[in-house]
DNA sequence: TTGACAAACTTAATCGATTAAGTTAAAAAT
DNA sequence: ATTTTTAACTTAATCGATTAAGTTTGTCAA
């Protein structure tokens, strides 16, 4: 473990196998745990190895062999917590299959996106799981599996029916808090965020439409603001000032309804009392808020771990038929929409 | 911009260079845009690059030049927002230094840490951005330093006097904090969270002491637990369970905070009014409780970039002096530690 | 008209690990 | 005693881009 300070050139298999006096196959097959070498040699190889400092040249393997050992997770946002559970969830499978990840923020950019891909095939990469950018154009993950790249599309999906998939139940979960408030009595029921078009906020507002049309209530008000705790805020003050506002407020994911609720209580209201709040994903800060956040829970680290996995698979098995893998959600009642609030 | 569906052999500087009839050193030079080429062949090379679909391969100019373009990451959580801005912001100037970055998730723990960067070292990474596990041995970073890959530590360091490192200025951040709470009329306030030992840490303690030293009043109610909501939630009960709980209580963090309050509303108090509570890093969601929480801004996101923006230097210039940058902080206050609440 | 010089190329070595296709020697089978 | 088989190696080609060190051609100055 000795670090020798000089600036000396990189060790190789080569002078490994020149000190022992053997070829370098019979080096590169010892390390790697081949077959071919006796136990005496593969013992020598590994002491030498250790004592000249020898570091593995993955850049060298890859070349040689095409297999990186990287993966790219590719999404658009990092400052939301949930893509980190996200990653970790990632991270934590693709990390026992011995492959390490790159992160790559597309900004929602899809230009961007794409000139992360195309460096990601630079990079030979032996797997993607994608995000994808509101505007991703519908051939670009097949464009990307022609270049011999497994993709899973994780979150959203460009097509409806193909390709490797992974998400939450974002329709039924939505469903099944709508009726929620519907039971409670809401009959002005609004949907606040989801400005970006994309599967995810199609899949929400399908929900959203089912559960209200089924109970024979409009289902018109919807206001698009960004994801953010800012749009959850603004679009809540424009709900408030209209004739008749809503007496509960559906919002895309948790950011949305922290911002609604703040903006309910600028306006001298009350959130869960005077109108009904509710978010999605189940963040750690949706329990703490005050009122506690009715939500959806999402299981973020459970969907990376299941995009990881899916991800290992396909690698594996290029030809494998394509799955699409949704994870239930969780209806979560807190506060925040009608319990009774003695403060 | 056709993709042949043939799963054809890749396509390289050679086939350029063949149907061309030049070789592939001009090839090579025309689409690096070095000088040595004329105008005329570097574009009729671009037009062949293009027709054929060549994809410039990393891993065989990695191998040549050593050069790697990518950086590491090497963080402890992924899921505290607060490490999402973070690495956005260093993205965004790696990004522009047409690097990218591995993400790596050492779970606080040093074993783990220790292999994460040693797989670097076999990636050849232009570069490293630590933040350091607890338990991190003195030596690691020199060593990798040895290994000829330059380190920054962000967030926390080994020594407090080598090495490149960028921060918040934690200290000074919670002494101010400190200082208002005092000036508020609190006597007993308690420190919660950093169950972890690292500078970060320590910096946080000796602010707090000093503070309260500087006032005449006890700086020994320290509750260490884990820098989590629930590592806030519990140690608040611990505190409020005392014989003589304190009046305020100082957060090591936003989410430990967030914790704290919800635990001081299970007991029947209002946070901010019976007790004060502080937090740290001004997360999105700290803005958005109730009461809006008083706290330390940190600018994650500009540590981050500053953090980058030190590693391309350092890059550049392995020889410079080593630079400590320390981000100033921004005491925000808000409710959550004694203004008068009307509910 | 000659030589100097630059521009535009080419040749060939190189980076370090992997692996298909041999070679050798010893053990096992007939 | 001869052949077959196996284990334990070695040889040498290979992956694809880069670059130092030439070579050729053409331009310009003296």
């Amino acid at each position: 473990m000795k670090q020798s300070s000089e600036q000396a050139r990189r060790v190789t298999l080569g002078d490994i196998a020149q000190r022992l006096g053997i070829s370098t196959a019979s080096v590169s097959m010892a390390l790697r745990g081949n077959s071919g070498v006796s136990l005496a040699t593969r013992q020598r190889v590994e002491e030498v190895a250790e004592e000249l400092g020898y570091v593995y040249d993955r850049g060298a393997a890859l070349l040689r062999t095409g297999q990186s050992n990287t993966v790219g997770i590719v999404v658009g946002t990092l400052s939301n917590s949930f893509f980190g559970e996200l990653v970790s969830g990632v991270d934590e499978v693709i990390g026992e299959a011995r492959k390490i990840s790159f992160l790559l923020n597309t900004r929602e950019d899809p230009d961007r996106q794409r000139e992360l891909l195309t460096r990601m095939r630079e990079q030979s990469v032996d797997g993607l799981i994608v995000c994808p950018a509101p505007g991703t154009s519908k051939n670009l993950l097949e464009t990307v599996r022609n270049w011999g790249i497994p993709v899973i599309q994780m979150l959203r999906s460009i097509s409806d029916t193909e390709g490797d998939f992974v998400s939450a139940d974002y329709e039924s979960g939505i469903e099944t808090l709508c009726s929620h408030l519907v039971r409670l009595g809401h009959r002005r029921i609004a949907f606040l965020g989801g400005d970006l078009e994309h599967s995810a906020t199609r899949q929400r507002l399908k929900g959203f439409r089912a559960a209200l049309t089924r109970a024979d209530l409009p289902a018109d008000t919807i206001i698009k603001t960004a994801n953010t705790s800012r749009g959850g805020r603004e679009g809540a003050a424009r709900l408030l000032a209209a004739d008749d506002p809503p007496t509960a407020i559906v919002c895309f994911n948790d950011r949305v309804a922290l911002g609604a609720m703040a903006s309910i209580r600028a306006a001298g209201l009350v959130p869960g009392r005077d109108v009904a709040v509710t978010g999605f994903d189940n963040i750690d800060a949706s329990s703490e808020a005050y009122p506690p956040l009715t939500t959806v829970e999402t299981h973020g680290h459970d969907i990376g771990r299941e995009a990881g996995n899916l991800l290992l698979r396909r690698i594996a098995n290029p030809n494998m038929a394509s799955e699409r893998i949704i994870i239930p959600t969780r209806l979560i009642i807190r506060q925040s929409c009608g319990a009774t609030l003695t403060d």
